[in-house]
DNA sequence: CATGATGTCTGACTTTAGTCAGGTATCGCG
DNA sequence: CGCGATACCTGACTAAAGTCAGACATCATG
């Protein structure tokens, strides 16, 4: 009992009944599961009718009469693609957005009613980000995005914060270079953020300068996500990204509080090299010829 | 993407697609589910027919109809039990211990499976230590049990590397007056362990004297199940025991540096006394009667 | 524009799961 | 002993899920 397996294997019982209830509420819409998940996967987006039968891993027979009925009741739409007149595309009705609301008040309640326990709430919500890592590590894709949107302010917040806690002084956005958004676009640069299912976990900036190199910012990983190589993912496609942009010279700047950053950058062909700027926090230095 | 709920949606994705490969393989060895999980459930000691069909919730129809298959396939015998000829119970036969030892091995592979990384594993196993608690925490069980038994071992394990880890001067058990376990077995006295699935998550020992008093000693809990309340669920059970075995005046002592146990006494009726023994580790002593 | 590949649909079928109404043997109890 | 309750079994049924072969329209390609 007290063997890791026998641990997982608890887990797995707790977790196959606890999520298993979700199906049994989704049963209460007086529809079959099957029907009720093809509904589910077209109300989050999912509107190519291959798509939604290779994520549902549906017979192609079965998803079609799926969706004929959930076209009989009113709650989709089929159309022929545009370009591809073989290939269907799905989207809801207004009764379907009704109807997939329902289903999603559903799944919120389910998620609500685990976190019941509020002194436990924030360690729970913890460990779960942890195993969803974790179970869905070949999965994180490394996405471009805009440094200003949602996804990547939120990492920069959670990177601002471990800064804050792990600097014996603290750290002070406004002290830092804070980066102009339009240094980490293209065409003058980057920014990426690695993001498991929908929730991001990891980034990094790379900023353009008139000074002959690029400026590798903001590599931060979550704690959920560490011990997955991920800090070396997003290096890579950092560099990658660079020598799309044909830079040749890149260069950063970290703290000896930061030691893994240090150790990473040392394995992976950066050589150190002397004070570059005036930044108050950092007190090393890095450069790699690409 | 960034709610509490959003993330445990997340997770819940990331545990059904996991957890849900393991009803796949099961599918693999040729057999029904259905049948398949009342053949596990034998294996796991269960025989009372109708403990099995509760277990699963299966209407008692269907669940004769799956013994049925079981046995012409050869893998189990029933029989009436012999204080109850209504009632029937079911065993394995030598070709069912077999079947069942491979499905066992499918969950064990599919659990190292999830545990793959080795960088995380720890970390990992104690995540989801704390949601099976957290999720079945209604279902958390105390069982008095031998304090030799295997389970009583492991909490009293736990229990001493922590006091090791949080005493600024360490713990050493032999130190401390080890107390005998007949004291803690009926009729001087009792041992509970909380039993999350199969999982022992907690402790506490019931040691009779013969002193006109009982101590209650050994109160564990398991980090992974902190803010569940069970340390006051186990001094409850603990106290219902001493009044069961004619107990009337309970004494304890413990350590300023564990302050939430101090409080949990201070909020439970009990009051401070001087120094009743010459113990070196403790430095707080407590009187509750009954 | 003929040809093979692709994506979807339909009809016919099977398996699995589950429900329900009796039926039979056994038990506890007056 | 008789009687109602209990535990299991059987037969008849339904719903859901899934499989398979073939039909049809459309596409890419030479």
């Amino acid at each position: 009992m007290l063997d890791p397996v026998a641990r997982v294997r608890r887990f797995n019982r707790a977790v196959t009944s606890a999520v298993g209830a979700l199906d049994g509420s989704f049963l209460g819409r007086g529809r079959p599961l099957g029907a009720a998940r093809v509904l589910n996967a077209i109300g989050h987006g999912r509107s190519d009718v291959a798509e939604i039968r290779d994520y549902l891993g549906l017979d192609s027979g079965l998803m079609s009469r799926l969706l004929r009925s959930l076209e009989d009741e009113g709650l989709i739409e089929t159309a022929a693609r545009e370009d591809d007149a073989r290939r269907r595309m799905a989207k809801l009705t207004r009764a379907g957005r009704r109807e997939f609301a329902a289903y999603e008040a559903l799944s919120n309640a389910q998620a609500e009613g685990l976190l019941a326990q509020p002194s436990q709430r924030e360690a729970l919500l913890a460990a779960m980000d942890l195993i969803a890592s974790a179970l869905t590590r070949e999965r994180i894709s490394l996405d471009e995005m805009d440094p200003r949107g949602e996804e990547a302010r939120y990492c920069l917040g959670e990177y601002y914060a471990e800064l804050g806690r792990r600097f014996s002084q603290g750290f002070d956005v406004s002290l830092s270079r804070d980066p102009d958004a339009k240094d980490m676009r293209r065409p003058r640069g980057a920014f990426l953020v690695a993001m498991s299912d929908t929730l991001p976990i990891g980034c990094v900036g790379l900023k353009g300068t008139d000074h002959g190199y690029a400026e590798i910012k903001r590599l931060w990983v979550a704690p959920a996500a560490r011990g997955l190589r991920l800090g070396r993912r997003l290096m890579d496609a950092a560099e990658s990204a660079a020598r799309e942009l044909g830079i040749t010279l890149l260069r950063l700047d970290t703290n000896s509080a930061l030691p893994e950053a240090g150790q990473l950058y040392r394995s992976t062909g950066w050589r150190e090299i002397p004070r570059f700027n005036d930044d108050p926090y950092p007190d090393l230095f890095f450069e790699k010829r690409l």
